[in-house]
DNA sequence: GTGCTTGCAAAGACTTTGCAAACTT
DNA sequence: AAGTTTGCAAAGTCTTTGCAAGCAC
């Protein structure tokens, strides 16, 4: 059962307590929680593990707190349209990622995209704007799917 | 009271012919409000627009109808995440667009970024995969609307 | 103690769906 | 006539929030 890493732990302890919050056990829970999500997740499926490792951690607490996870830089928000709600777990990498969804076997890649980002940002620049974040987002269909129904790529 | 041009009409009862379904008085009353739209919609906003010029178009048909004129090419759906639910007409040029969001004054940029399909089309056929549809979003700041709570942009 | 946090359940926002009547072809 | 479409209202899904009790500091 793997838990949450002490640097992560602390990293957000510090967060917390930067602003004025509280350092609680449910916070802990949902923290390690993260750590058993296997690249992208949803809030229900972080909720799931937070309970199996402490049952005092409500739906309400994930809710509350994934705004802060994000805040905080250790988790990153995936918004790819109405049916994908997800998260991921920030690496140490600091490069912008494209994300790639496979519409048929419902995988999501993360790919290295340094120049998107300079792209971006050329581009914002020239309309007066700053900008705070960006991402590329492709959709596509996976040809091994089709023929049979099943995907060997992993994520 | 701007309509539906004859073009687009047709092309969007072609489409329907070819699958099998019906042209209706609503349908034509859900088209003809996409023309009132101006940029970026909500299914709410093009909702009122249609009752506005037909009345018995229900909030049903215009979330059945959705997907099909998205399906039809007619308009796209630009998902920016949770908050943020929209649909924009398609124009002529079938150039690859990138969306600048600003989070201060909530203005939604077009910008052309055919370079950028190209390159998440390179990426994505590297691992294997068929792109369907791709988009770059930037959420950007706005320092006009920071200094003096207003944007001279025009959308 | 003060004030942030929590769980619970209710409420919200947005979208989908079952059904019988109405309409297109 | 056959099969699609509609409006309505109910149900769904995901997320947020009010409240009183409980904790962290």
């Amino acid at each position: 059962m793997k838990i949450c890493d002490k640097e992560t732990w602390e990293s957000f302890s510090t967060f917390l307590a930067s602003k004025g919050l509280r350092v609680t056990g449910q916070r802990k829970g949902v923290l390690d929680a993260l750590f058993r999500q296997s690249g992208h997740f949803t809030a229900d499926q972080l909720l799931q593990d937070a309970q199996n490792l402490d049952d005092s951690v409500s739906r309400a607490t994930v809710y509350r707190n994934l705004p802060l996870l994000v805040e905080s830089g250790i988790i990153r928000k995936i918004d790819i349209g109405h049916d994908n709600k997800f998260y991921a777990v920030n690496g140490r990498s600091e490069t912008f990622k494209a994300q790639v969804i496979c519409s048929d076997c419902k995988k999501i890649f993360d790919i290295e995209a340094p120049f998107m980002e300079w792209y971006g940002k050329t581009v914002s620049e020239k309309l007066g704007l700053n900008v705070k974040d960006q991402r590329l987002q492709v959709h596509a269909e996976c040809p091994d799917f089709r023929k049979d129904g099943k995907c060997k790529k992993i994520n």
